[in-house]
RNA sequence: GGUCUGGUAGUUCAGUUGGUUAGAAUGCCGGCCUGUCACGCCGGAGGUCGCGAGUUCGAGUCUCGUCCAGACCGCCA
């Protein structure tokens, strides 16, 4: 046996137990006379003493234990004359009678310690040192627990978990698939899923009414810190629902998770903001709304003045940064310099001082009158002590941009703390997007998304106008969760895909077998899926989504510490029919 | 595909205008120490300054290329 306890649980009641513990060395105290020793395993840390005095012998031996050597001990319990508040088995320590070593182990090329030295790419080559850490651990164990509940919560709603294929069709919409070359059928391929998408409705054509699955899906496109190419989804589908049905549903979901993992209670129900409404108030459609600072057109007030970046702009607008009128130019030029990155692409930036006084210092006085700037703050809702920032240039960019700085002036004025959540849904999405590439329409969620029925005639004359009844869940400025009320009729979805620029021939090859189903008796349906590694980022207060995850890729979607994607034998290439472009050099 | 930032001891970093023998902290090794828990004190080892070219009397420092890492834009229905 290696072990009565582990070592997170012993503590006063203990005392004059004699008990096993096995774990990892953490750290040893070598003081002369006696050496402590800190154990460790998932539980937590507990404290062995060896006191020369009691027996030299092994007093020497526990000296020469080295960090992360793996031992079993055996011993009794005792009160500590010193005791250490910081930690659960701080008023207890083992008074060491053997031990044993399990393993020795190499000096780890970071410290295992809460506060590691290790930087992010050693972390990822030896993660399974990092995974060692409290830091890391209790992330993970934060995503067990929100799993937990999500199963519990969806179950009790009479959801049914349902496993869907990982080697499925690979369809030319939306993101790039990962594909999987077929031994069996030469020239063919799988595509790993970049969502259970068709086979969840395939589900509600076959009356399983409510499905949801806890699954892995997969994009092959550019990562980003909140972005890998395998990722989780809380993957949803509802039957006889309308809109409104499935946001109560899933509103009830993020409220039992705020309660059961953050001990949150949202009393109201979460806002609904239509898509237009977000992009204007706050410039794009995942607004943050722990704060206000929202987007003012100033179009109609501030052009026709003879200044000409003004007037020659398609949009006009201004955020108003409460309390910072007082700011240097230093800090202006800042924030200048942030719209104007590349990234950003404003092409300057406008500000107006309000003085505490009443008046106004800005940097297009010789432009408009005071008259004129205080028709600006009235419109921004503006006090004096206020700074007014405004962009003027192309719709898209500038609206972008704005947000960005809107977000940027949140950070630093300290106005998105993290243990306040603002959840909302953003509905009405439009139902197509125009993609300059391809000089088409193609489905802003995917084509599967029902627009509104009042919109239809819209198809013909301003297709860019339709509605999707399509929604996102938005918390803090995270895209949570989207979904939509799904298409169930094999002639509106057939329109739909005439409507993208899908051949019959192409629309029935790719999604025959979806368009067959709903001749079949489909119920209207409609769902939602969740990016589960973001919900878990949010509620750990975590930018990236790599800590929530146990073995993640990086930037490049490489796994560092396995070293893939790798090459293959030749032996495999030829049995998969597979013949490379160009012979590879690279590992 | 693009923009930006970084790469110096095991690790995290500093390194001035281009100038003698490249530093600190921590970790590691050795010694001392009986109540530590970031133990303390003394001593020691440890460097292809990512790699390759170039400029220069002289390059960690400047230039170009390249590789790696990170953030972002494009992309992500």
């Amino acid at each position: 046996m290696y072990r009565t306890h582990t070592c997170g649980e012993l503590n006063i009641t203990h005392v004059d137990a004699k008990v096993k513990l096995s774990g990892w060395v953490q750290k040893s105290r070598d003081l002369g006379g006696m050496t402590f020793v800190d154990l460790r395993d998932r539980y937590g840390i507990t404290q062995l003493v060896f006191n020369m005095e009691t027996n030299a012998e092994l007093c020497r031996s526990a000296r020469k234990l080295g960090r992360e050597y793996v031992i079993s001990t055996e011993g009794v319990v005792a009160v500590r004359s010193n005791k250490n508040s910081k930690i659960a088995t701080g008023e207890i320590e083992i008074l060491v009678e053997s031990f044993s070593i399990l393993n020795s182990s190499e000096v780890p090329p970071f410290t295992i310690e809460k506060e590691t030295d290790g930087g992010d790419e050693l972390r990822m080559k030896y993660r399974y040192l990092d995974l060692r850490r409290v830091e890391v651990r209790k992330n993970l164990e934060l995503r067990h627990r929100m799993a937990i509940e999500i199963r519990n919560y969806l179950s009790n709603e009479n959801f049914l978990e349902v496993e869907t294929p990982v080697l499925i069709k690979s369809t030319p919409e939306g993101a790039r698939d990962f594909v999987v070359p077929s031994r069996m059928n030469a020239g063919q391929f799988y595509a790993l899923p970049q969502s259970p998408q068709t086979f969840k409705q395939l589900l509600m054509v076959a009356g399983f009414d409510r499905y949801f699955q806890i699954v892995k899906c997969f994009r092959d496109e550019d990562l980003r810190a909140d972005r890998q190419p395998e990722f989780t989804q809380i993957d949803c589908e509802m039957s006889f629902v309308d809109r409104d049905d499935v946001l109560d549903a899933f509103e009830g979901l993020a409220n039992h998770l705020f309660k059961s993992i953050k001990g949150v209670e949202i009393k109201e129900k979460y806002p609904k903001m239509a898509y237009t409404e977000a992009l204007r108030r706050f410039g794009n459609d995942k607004p943050d709304t722990r704060f206000g600072m929202e987007l003012v057109d100033l179009k109609e007030i501030a052009t026709g003045k003879g200044f000409n970046v003004f007037d020659s702009a398609a949009y006009v607008s201004g955020i108003c940064v409460e309390g910072c009128a007082e700011y240097s130019r230093k800090q202006l030029d800042e924030l200048t310099d942030f719209v104007k990155k590349p990234q950003m692409g404003a092409k300057g930036l406008v500000y107006v001082k309000y003085n505490e006084a009443g008046s106004f210092k800005s940097s297009v006085d010789k432009f408009y009158s005071f008259e004129e700037l205080q028709k600006w703050a009235d419109a921004m809702g503006a006090r004096p002590g206020d700074l007014l920032l405004v962009l003027a240039g192309d719709t898209e960019i500038t609206r972008k941009a704005l947000s960005e700085l809107r977000l940027e002036m949140g950070r630093r004025l300290k106005l998105m703390e993290q243990k306040t959540f603002k959840p909302l849904w953003v509905v009405d999405f439009p139902l197509l997007e125009w993609d300059e590439e391809t000089a088409r329409y193609h489905a802003m969620h995917h084509p599967f998304t029902s627009p509104y029925e009042e919109d239809l005639e819209l198809f013909k004359s301003d297709p860019g106008k339709v509605r999707a009844i399509a929604y996102d869940l938005v918390i803090n400025g995270v895209e949570i969760g989207g979904g939509s009320i799904r298409i169930h009729n094999e002639g509106l979805q057939q329109q739909m895909f005439d409507n993208l620029g899908f051949t019959r021939e192409e629309a029935a090859k790719q999604f025959g077998f979806l368009m067959g189903a709903f001749r079949y008796g489909a119920p209207p349906h409609g769902g939602i899926a969740f990016g589960f590694d973001r919900w878990v980022a949010l509620f750990a207060e975590l930018d990236s989504i790599r800590d929530t995850i146990a073995f993640p890729k990086n930037n490049a979607g490489r796994d560092v510490m396995i070293d893939t994607p790798s090459t293959i034998s030749q032996d495999q290439l030829d049995e998969l029919h597979l013949t490379l472009k160009k012979p590879e050099s690279k590992k």
